[in-house]
RNA sequence: GGCCCCGUUGUGUAGUGGCCUAGCACGCCGCCCUCUCAAGGCGGUAGCGCGGGUUCGAAUCCCGUCGGGGCUACCA
């Protein structure tokens, strides 16, 4: 849906909603990280929210870091948090392929036509050479970057070089003016010419560099607009004259991309999270039973508000309400306590039967359900996930709360056990014993009922003192689904069980 | 060193000159509910980095300052 607001003419300026064409263009190397999936999900709303195009490439250049694995683990995680895009691996497209590493023949060949254009020049300066004139800048007080000594070699210079046996790296030749682009997160933001100074685009052993093919791909792809990290927000000036010099030379077409520079997403102190950190990793929270939409619902939150109020929503209600000039220009911290928080709500709003349903693969790895869960056991599930579903922040703690009802053997929690079945709760295990023995029905009204008249009318107990000894007996510990309804569930025949192995436990 | 970005309670944010004695959420504390734990309800805690301007009026605009961060590679 298009944008009504304010802001779009700074964000689309004349095209049209649906030409829109943004990338995700992530590099495989490690696990995802919820800083990536932050970037890639504002992304992926901007493009949904415009009805244009969301593609997605796979920048694995580095050979030594990339890796196979991680780059199915990649688009996994996206399968898996319902980021969907339009092109890209497993989809095609018109603009492919969508590697970079099949891309090199592009690359060799977009670096001959900007040399043969003017745009690039070979650069046959030695590492030390580069290093001295760096250190003598920055002792002057002047800009540290490259001086252009390469700029204007006259043949007789270059075949010296030769002679020395100089490989020679490939420069870009940056514009002597001034850049300056509006970022969509930031607005108006100017560099001067001085600081930003011809780059290296392709090494001297013919390896192309990111700031050569990360612009290539956008602009040969017809990338209308670039969000990413404010980490590359100092690359912006270089990679503008480098748009422009490919439409110049006839390699690209079509308007200069927009830019967008996100906030970084912090982890502890004042550093950007990375994959390094324990807590960045998606898996991590896929492993504890986050759900994708409480995922995708707090990255949201960082760095972005749906305005107002509300911060709970949908994946669906943040792409009709995207608007990448409200996102708030500076870094947040990944809080866990507000993660969980949001992913407990989305658990609490499940139906029963999905809940039940996704606590099943929980539960097999925790031991508590076999491969192939019986059918009795699907219908225990179904009547037990009412009981814990606001008792939960994540799937997996659905482990601890459920096993008593399915293992023969409740886990027994021996500090639970220490402080609750001692001694003197036994008057009132066998008097519960002896009540539910008799007791007509077995339903929770009926257990509760028969429990409360000779627990606490009948001995006269309070009920924390009456019912924690029954509750460690049954389910192993001292926080438990609600007691009654899990006698119930639990049944008759097994809740004795219990109850006489814990009065034996005691007594032995 | 140079260039650039950022600055509202502990955290995430709302706020775009008067509706702000700064709202909401998470966290934390207390109370209520209660068979435990949650959930839910009620209340409390705590903030515009600082200093100058502009203005009748500034969290909002300007300047300075301080603090934090990024970039400054033949990494991506």
């Amino acid at each position: 849906m298009p944008s009504t607001s304010g802001h779009a003419d700074a964000v689309l300026g004349e095209l049209a909603p649906e030409d829109v064409r943004v990338r995700f263009s992530p590099s495989p190397t490690g696990n995802p990280h919820v800083g990536l999936v932050r970037t890639a999900l504002f992304n992926w709303a901007f493009a949904r929210h415009y009805g244009g195009t969301f593609v997605l490439r796979i920048e694995d250049t580095d050979v030594a870091r990339d890796s196979e694995e991680s780059y199915l683990a990649l688009l996994e995680a996206f399968h898996w948090l319902g980021l969907t895009w339009d092109e890209g691996p497993e989809k095609g497209g018109d603009h492919g392929p969508y590697r970079q590493s099949l891309r090199h023949d592009i690359y060799t060949d977009v670096v001959q036509r900007l040399m043969d254009a003017g745009h690039a020049y070979y650069c046959y300066c030695s590492q030390e050479e580069l290093d001295q004139r760096r250190e003598a800048a920055r002792a002057a007080g002047r800009p540290s970057g490259y001086d252009g000594h390469c700029r204007a070699l006259t043949p007789a210079q270059v075949d010296a070089y030769k002679a020395m046996g100089r490989e020679p790296v490939v420069r870009f030749r940056m514009p002597d003016r001034t850049i300056s682009f509006v970022d969509l997160v930031r607005g108006e933001l100017t560099f001067d010419a001085e600081n930003v100074s011809d780059y290296v685009l392709v090494r001297a052993n013919g390896h192309p560099l990111y700031p050569l093919v990360n612009p290539v791909d956008d602009a040969l792809m017809g990338i209308t607009h670039v969000l990413r990290g404010e980490d590359l927000l100092s690359s912006t000036p270089r990679q503008i004259p480098l748009h422009q010099a490919l439409r110049e030379s006839g390699i690209a077409s079509g308007p200069l991309p927009r830019f967008g520079h996100l906030p970084f997403v912090m982890g502890e102190g004042n550093r950007k999270l990375s994959k390094r950190d324990p807590v960045s990793s998606l898996q991590l929270y896929r492993d504890r039973g986050f759900l994708p939409e409480g995922i995708v619902n707090y990255l949201a939150l960082l760095g972005w508000s749906i305005g107002g109020d509300r911060e709970f929503f949908s994946l669906d209600e943040m792409v009709e309400a995207f608007d990448i000039t409200r996102v708030n220009p500076n870094p947040a911290r990944f809080d866990l306590k507000k993660a969980e928080a949001i992913n407990g709500l989305w658990l609490r709003r499940l139906e029963p039967d999905d809940l039940a349903a996704r606590m099943i693969p929980y539960l097999q790895a925790g031991g508590v359900l076999p491969n192939t869960p019986s059918d009795e056991q699907l219908a225990l599930l179904d009547a037990a996930a009412p009981l814990v579903q606001e008792r939960m922040v994540a799937l997996d703690e659905s482990v601890g709360m459920l096993g008593f009802l399915f293992l023969d053997e409740p886990v027994m929690d021996e500090s639970a056990v220490a402080k609750t079945l001692t001694p003197d709760a036994v008057a009132a295990l066998e008097a519960a014993r002896e009540a539910l023995v008799e007791t007509a029905e077995w339903t929770t009204e009926a257990i509760e009922k028969a429990l409360r008249a000779v627990l606490i009318d009948g001995l006269g107990l309070k009920p924390r003192v009456a019912f924690g000894p029954i509750r460690v007996a049954v389910s192993g510990r001292q926080v438990s689904p609600p007691l009654f309804e899990s006698l119930e569930l639990l049944g008759r025949e097994r809740t004795l069980a219990r109850l006489d192995a814990a009065i034996a436990r005691i007594n032995g």
